[in-house]
DNA sequence: AATAACATACATACTAGTTGGTATGTTAAG
DNA sequence: CTTAACATACCAACTAGTATGTATGTTATT
């Protein structure tokens, strides 16, 4: 018997179906932001009728709440916090200046704009419903980065000094924030900067060689500053 | 002759219905976007007619523009630019302390968001006539910043090392990246402690005491730092 | 193995409501 | 009297959602 998906396309493939859906009203929120996606333009892309939709969803809300649960949550996942795990015996800030670099610099990717963002700037104070969701990955996001840094902390590579959470927030307000900026540009350039300043800023973190006197740190070798002064 | 204002109320007063027209209109592109904004909403919020509407601003569009321009442009000036004018004697960074400090703290204007990031976010990739019209009020709000830290850098008060334009991008993606965390959380505490990592961040970029070799500079102080190691 | 019974997974056509926008009429101000 | 500043009524397009019908897949029965 061969598996369902490399048979001559069944005509019924419920998971199927629910998963481009799915796919489909990520992409169509991505661009429009929810309350402005359309149904119907969901429905066109992916060649699936209302009904059937409406069979699988309960409404556009549910939809919604669906994407954020099973798709938006999986960019920060994938991005960021398995790769601090599987790098579990290296330097975090090492880790976490290479995710950052990896971050998509694309023109389309720069002039979408962080998923994340996009839905909870647009959705948070409308519905408690995608907030919760939304929170929940942000915490998931912070607290993967604070247990990075503790991490490095106790290893010696990361200022004892540093209070992991608040410096976790800080890291991801940065990068939204950079990204915002360079949506607004419309301009991988303003994301690149973005990219070297956060770097800067990660290795500040970096506990001084021989930790000398309870970890202090200079704040040079960032792209806020010069690199010879 | 009294002026338009004080007599008993004229029924026809264009620049007041303009103007209420803008700032009703600001309201509701607030709240729910601006594609989500419903004109009929804004005629209910101002008790004028649709034939008033059209006679001031063509489209929607036209007036959404109209809002950007003479609404939201003015809140950087007023809360950034202006005191940092104002303030051209002082120390820029307490400066900057100040200002970022003086950012609303209100559980609205939390949950509300930064009304810039929210039409930036939204519309910038979809209409380029709000992103050029957001991007120079940007522009603007990075420039103030960089030509004050500059100032300081000549008084001696900012480590020369900085870049400042690079340094007010910084603090600008920080500080909104801050507000999207806190208006996802919907809570002002997000915020507050937002303002307390910014502000000892603003502190590292202080020049040493006697401008010792070049104006290094720790990182101490922040909040993403303990206080006492 | 054949088939009846049933539930799943859709497809089609429609509705009620809302959207931005307009055509045309009316009235106040100079 | 003229025209600037509205007011009213209307429209076509689009919205999410639904009612109803149908074909497919599964299971129980014989």
């Amino acid at each position: 018997m061969l598996s369902s998906r490399t048979r001559k396309r069944r005509l019924r493939d419920p998971e199927r179906t629910r998963e481009r859906l799915l796919q489909a009203g990520f992409r169509e929120v991505h661009r429009s932001g929810f309350q402005s996606a359309s149904i119907d333009a969901i429905l066109a892309a992916t060649n699936v009728t209302k009904g059937a939709l409406y069979y699988h969803f309960e409404s556009k809300e549910d939809l919604g709440h669906a994407i954020v649960e099973e798709v938006v949550a999986k960019l920060p996942r994938d991005r960021w916090l398995l790769p601090l795990q599987r790098s579990k015996d290296k330097d975090p800030i090492n880790a976490l200046i290479g995710i950052v670099r990896a971050i998509p610099a694309r023109p389309e990717d720069v002039r979408g704009g962080c998923p994340l963002v996009n839905l909870a700037q647009e959705m948070s104070q409308l519905d408690e419903q995608f907030r919760k969701r939304l929170e929940t990955i942000f915490r998931a996001w912070q607290e993967g980065i604070a247990t990075a840094l503790r991490r490095g902390q106790s290893q010696g590579t990361v200022r004892r000094d540093v209070v992991a959470s608040e410096t976790a927030g800080f890291l991801i307000a940065l990068v939204e924030g950079y990204q915002v900026l360079a949506k607004n540009a419309q301009d991988p350039k303003v994301w690149n900067g973005g990219i070297g300043n956060i770097v800067g800023w990660l290795r500040s973190l970096r506990a001084p060689r021989q930790s000398r006197r309870g970890g202090r740190r200079l704040m040079s070798k960032g792209r806020v500053v010069k690199k010879r002064q």
